[in-house]
DNA sequence: TTGAAAGCGATACCAG
DNA sequence: CTGGTATCGCTTTCAA
């Protein structure tokens, strides 16, 4: 009983030194409550001279936080590590969350949930909110927005209320398509997976707005959206362009498709631009490298990790604000997979 | 004092639907002490019913760990996002982490300590433990190896007593060599940054040897190793080989280092494997693709990934066994980029 | 302006 | 076998 402060292990170190209380050392620590600045300073000096650092475990338990979130992917860490457009997005959420002392728990979705509903270190309290990295099918999202644990998809989307942040792909590809169409395409065709998520909807939806917008039909066979793996929507294409009146160019729905269309039609001998073009969409590292260049719609991936992380925090702070879906601007880049339509 | 236990939160609920005390809970749960099978199964159901899971800060608080892991990149999170080579270790960090019930936690070594020694995580004791990946200056290496914090390096190794994973570029570099000899090729040059790295190191000393062995010159031209930037390791390579006596083929220390060059050489008309044959090192995804497709030295990426976690955990384990210096096994991959020296 | 003491949730000793 | 209680390091009343 009368040994009891001395129990207290790091803090009461600090305490020691500065010659005051541990109430006192957390509370200039945390700036709270009152204190002089002789004290003040006493206490600072000995932090800086001990190295000290409040134990995390500590605080969380104490304040029921614990200033980390957890990074999901789908379906794996290691996917996601392959594809270069989450780079940028990491930057974006690191400088943010680096900045805001906020850490980041990694994990892929399918390990890390195996046979659990959510993965472990959610129920075990280990991070304060979430982030959504990559293709989630949209039953897990509905899952994991059950729990009151802040959320948020990044380029991503769902119907109902989920924070999110992404791209404007509409107003994209309405002007992709007014750029073609300048350009003399007549006959354009979208490329996409057959994936649920709204994010993809309106790129989509902007197109076939697009086309609208430039006179020319938006009937059902201006878009082939009905496959997953690249194999099917590559032979699903090729079946296009040997059929009657093939289209003069490609939208892809993203970079990636784009790139892998390419390369498989040089395979086959079919010259871009020359006998079609192609666009494709976020502008990734290697999208300007390809041979040809690729012309897109360049995303600023930095800011969508940027905003993404801030939404979380803020959600955080204040988990009854509305649900905040936000959209972020984007350019049409014209490069050398694209040329006026043939006569 | 009389609602001293009304207190405990959740592990109170189950031992209150268990109808046992919370230690009882905690210790069926660890399986420790004796408890009787009756009550084991009423603290299960309890425990199932109430989707119970032991919260992590509290456990860590009592426990001294926090079976969490730092991943450490160098320079930055999103740099390392970039390397393909990574994705793959990750696949085998991810697997073996899981397993054994540990998370990742994730950090950028520039954010991450900007001003600071060590990354602000490590201070807070939110890790047991640090995943070194990527190539970091053997100054950094040794400000944290000076922390009794246990630390592994991820296909990187320096002189002094560190855990590390690495392949076996000592044999893989002779065998290389070897193989070459044997296509004729008799002006070999090897191609590697200018970084402290013994891993490195190591498959520059294999090549040599591989030239001894071979009865060629192992001189101090056979190596170009002061630059660290492509350009200047491209020009360097150009002007061998304007000059006299110019190699019939490139070794690079790496298939990133390999491919850029590859496609260097391509922009300057000089064609591969027909004027100048060129092998890597890794064989990441990719290598196998480009084209020509890139003879090169396979590592077990994801086996990398395992090892290196299980030492870790071994190190948390027994902190005072001695070092260990993993060797993993390669084999050489003949591919494209490789034909026999022209006459 | 300061500090004593009460917990946050979990584990582990030790007495019954 | 079982359960009371001290304790991990920290924040936060509340009284002095």
């Amino acid at each position: 009983m009368r040994t009891k402060k001395t129990n207290q292990k790091s803090i009461f170190r600090v305490a020691e030194l500065s010659d005051c209380s541990i109430s006192t050392v957390s509370n200039v620590l945390n700036n709270k409550g009152r204190f002089s600045k002789a004290t003040r300073d006493a206490v600072l000096k000995a932090v800086k001279k001990l190295k000290y650092h409040p134990n995390s475990a500590g605080r969380s338990l104490r304040l029921q936080r614990t200033e980390t979130l957890g990074l999901l992917f789908y379906p794996s860490c290691a996917e996601i590590f392959r594809n270069p457009f989450y780079a940028e997005v990491m930057e974006g959420l690191e400088a943010a969350l680096l900045k805001a002392g906020y850490y980041l728990l990694l994990a892929g979705y399918d390990a890390a949930s195996s046979d659990a509903e959510v993965p472990g270190f959610l129920r075990q309290g280990k991070v304060d909110g979430l982030i959504f990295l990559g293709r989630f099918p949209s039953e897990i999202i509905r899952r994991f927005s059950k729990f009151d644990t802040p959320l948020v998809l990044l380029d991503s989307n769902v119907e109902w209320p989920v924070d999110s942040v992404v791209s404007d792909g509409f107003s994209a590809e309405v002007n992709v398509v007014a750029h073609l169409h300048a350009l003399g395409h007549r006959r354009i065709l979208f490329l996409a997976y057959n994936h649920e998520d709204s994010n993809i909807d309106l790129r989509v939806q902007g197109f076939l707005a697009g086309l609208r917008q430039m006179g020319l039909p938006d009937g059902k066979k201006s878009v082939i959206r009905e496959f997953m793996s690249h194999d099917d929507i590559y032979s699903a294409l090729r079946k296009r362009l040997d059929g009657p009146n093939p289209p003069t160019v490609v939208i892809a729905v993203n970079d990636t498709l784009a790139m892998d269309m390419m390369s498989r039609l040089a395979s086959d001998g079919i010259r871009v631009p020359e006998q079609l073009s192609i666009v494709g969409y976020d502008d990734h590292e290697g999208s300007a490298k390809c041979s040809p260049s690729l012309s897109t719609v360049r995303v600023n991936k930095v800011q969508l990790g940027q905003v993404g992380a801030e939404m979380v925090m803020n959600r955080i702070k204040s988990p009854d604000s509305p649900v905040v879906k936000s959209t972020l601007p984007t350019e049409f880049v014209a490069r050398g997979s694209v040329e006026a339509a043939p006569k």
